[in-house]
DNA sequence: GCCATCATGTAATTAGTTACATGATTAG
DNA sequence: CTAATCATGTAACTAATTACATGATGGC
């Protein structure tokens, strides 16, 4: 059901066609919401038929820019002030974490490595992407969220890095 | 397809019946994962069928504890070393401190100390899990991610309050 | 005797993934 | 002219949720 409300959101912060609500899923909402074209099209199709977004461009190559309606929006306020939250979250980073207490010294390095190296990359993407939100700073809304899922990994990181540090050593079992 | 491993590595951790690991998603692995009774009873067949787990003991009530077996380690042992994670996530949570800033102030203040609630709440539940734990101080292999899990509240928790801060400013667009 | 909890399942539906499929436009 | 990207869809399958269903045991 929060796809519903992920794309509501999206447009009500900016119309778009479906092809870029799919682009901005994996880059703003990357660490937060995750949805394919084939399951956002459809969604668009059903968010349409309920009158709460409509059609309010159409561009080349048969594009359609969606916008959200005064009812999407009356929608989308509901369920962010009345509703509960839906805390339930399936984190496969967070699940192998966990796991790690499980492996032989040998093999727990491996995969905290492999972890590590994950870790570089998202630091590395994330300075890139706040050096242009400080460039621009103040225009775009969706600031807290980016920085949030990378304070996260740095969190994570300060955790790998103590456990790579000692990771010669066999697991407290 | 973690369904699979989690159930795996919770296996590998202690055995236990279905029931029990139904408790143990909801609480362990509150953070990473969540799976109902509905969900995990049929997993548990198929894991079986594979050979990767054994009833070790039945016990009262129709109960079967199962244990994980050799094939059963192995398999959890290459997934974690030799394959990819899968990044995605759905996190509602998330999904709304990123649409915060849509609403208007008087909106946003509610929607903000729903999230200040849970959150004092949360850390409540964890200052007794963390004395608890701090009681064993040892044994449990898991606690880094107990710890971990909650460390991720704290930032929230950071960032909500700063929010609440300026509430009742108009959001930056 | 009854209620809470332990314990296990299935059925119907919805959500989400992977694979298949097609056409338009632009840059080189 | 051709490869990359833009743009939209559907079909088959798997994963997950919600609802339905049942029985055992223990404490009061």
């Amino acid at each position: 059901m929060s796809l519903h409300y992920a794309l509501l959101g999206m447009l009500a912060s900016k119309p778009g066609t479906g092809y870029e609500l799919t682009q901005r899923f994996d880059q703003s909402l990357r660490n937060a919401w995750h949805a394919s074209h084939s399951q956002i099209y459809p969604e668009l199709a059903r968010l349409d038929e309920a009158g709460l977004i409509e059609v309010v461009e159409e561009g080349q190559r048969n594009s359609r820019t969606w916008g959200i309606t005064a009812a999407g929006r009356e929608d989308l306020r509901r369920w962010m002030t009345e509703t509960d939250t839906d805390r339930r979250v399936r984190n496969e980073t967070a699940l192998r974490y966990f796991l790690f207490g499980l492996l032989e010294p040998a093999d727990r390095r491996v995969a905290l490595e492999r972890e590590r190296k994950h870790l570089e990359e998202a630091d590395e993407e994330f300075r890139t992407v706040a050096a242009h939100l400080e460039a621009l700073d103040g225009p775009t809304p969706f600031r807290p969220v980016v920085d949030l899922g990378q304070r996260l990994n740095a969190v994570f990181s300060a955790w790998v890095d103590e456990r790579l540090a000692d990771a010669d050593e066999p697991p407290a079992s």
